[in-house]
DNA sequence: GTATGTTTGAAACGTATGTTTTGAACGATG
DNA sequence: CATCGTTCAAAACATACGTTTCAAACATAC
């Protein structure tokens, strides 16, 4: 990233701002100048702060839902049984492990899903589920057949809770991780996270449905 | 809400706009002319646009957390058993019947919340967490009572979980609206998500905890 | 009724923002 | 070498923002 390219240069900083302040607090002249690019940049590659925003997403879950992809082909082809545990660990390993030369990228990963989906008009929402809901759905179907006794429409529900408190907690992790070490004298990493979380989100996902 | 005095039109109004657009992409012009107050009311009433913030979780949490408090005095009181179902249906109770009146009031307080929590530097969360650490505590001893056999430092993080899928979920209701519309041409309401959700959160609290 | 403290109204201030413009520098192509 | 499309740099532009100012309106107490 030494000497990458200004459009590179740009999204690098971007992400990292957007993460740490947010999208509408981050201005234009924050990112180009930090980046060490001309302000007129962002508009010239890449049209518009919004479209900026975009780019950043782009680059960032393309390569994710494709990864994702292949380990489900792979888990497909190999005949893996399905199960909350599996899916919900090929997910974790995903996200922690798929960019290992900078462990801070998966914070910035969640900081951001956190972002767009609290974006409160939710067009970046509504065109993340749109580019990526096929990678989703079929998520979703797997866990269909790991659960068949959970009813379609719940179990939609229930990844949605299981997403809300994965992208919540992790994106606020700052925050949590000073709590937890004045409360509980306790020093936690991601990973501790997502160790504790798998077994909450599985006992969510598989506890029984109440009758109507 | 009629012909409130301007402080309180300012509040009303704030905060609807805060929870559909967020703080930073609502201008005080967009506040005081929806609220039909002048420009420099906010300066005058509540010295900043900050403060306006706080302000407006003030009305909010204050009352909430009272109530709150009073509910769990009352459970105390009556003896009932401490069991995650009675925990978190007392705060769902609380949360969907606050504002009877006004059934998207807690549509609003979500959003809030998911703001609040969302925002990057986190300094809205910590003073939330200052301010209203306490009933949080309380609530969290409760939940320990109800789950003995998970350790403490483990309810931490299932309770932050707990609260990241709930205000995650409900804060972007609209999307999901019309997400679970399109694919399972399904109508949801508020009362109709936490129904969904309770049985989800409890299966998560009470799960086996792994062995290191 | 006058005086005093509080609230409102209209306008302006200073600043920061996203965007556009204009030309120069550069690199490849003919 | 000239030319053309691309990229970059500096400046300016227009606008929107939070905040301040100051006088008028108002209410209240003496």
């Amino acid at each position: 990233m030494a000497q990458a390219g200004t459009v590179d240069r740009i999204l690098d900083t971007a992400e990292v701002l957007f993460a740490q302040k947010g999208f509408a607090e981050t201005s234009l002249r924050a990112i180009t100048s930090k980046a060490g690019v001309n302000l007129a940049a962002v508009n010239y590659h890449f049209g518009s702060k919004e479209s900026l925003v975009q780019a950043v997403f782009e680059r960032f879950l393309t390569p994710f839902c494709a990864a994702l992809d292949a380990k489900l082909d792979e888990m497909e082809a190999s005949g893996v049984a399905d199960t909350p545990e599996n899916i919900l660990g090929i997910m974790s390993r995903l996200v922690l492990g798929s960019h290992p030369e900078d462990p801070q990228r998966a914070a910035i990963f969640f900081r951001l899903s956190g972002q767009a989906y609290s974006q409160p008009q939710g067009h970046l929402r509504e065109y993340l589920h749109q580019q990526y809901g096929a990678v989703f759905r079929r998520l979703q179907d797997h866990m269909q057949r790991a659960v068949p006794d959970v009813p379609p429409r719940e179990l939609f529900w229930r990844v949605q809770f299981s997403l809300g408190a994965t992208i919540f907690t992790l994106s606020g992790l700052e925050s949590l991780k000073d709590i937890s070490r004045n409360d509980f004298n306790m020093d936690v990493t991601e990973a501790d996270i997502t160790q504790r979380l798998l077994p909450f989100l599985v006992g969510g996902i598989k506890a029984p449905v109440p009758a109507v």
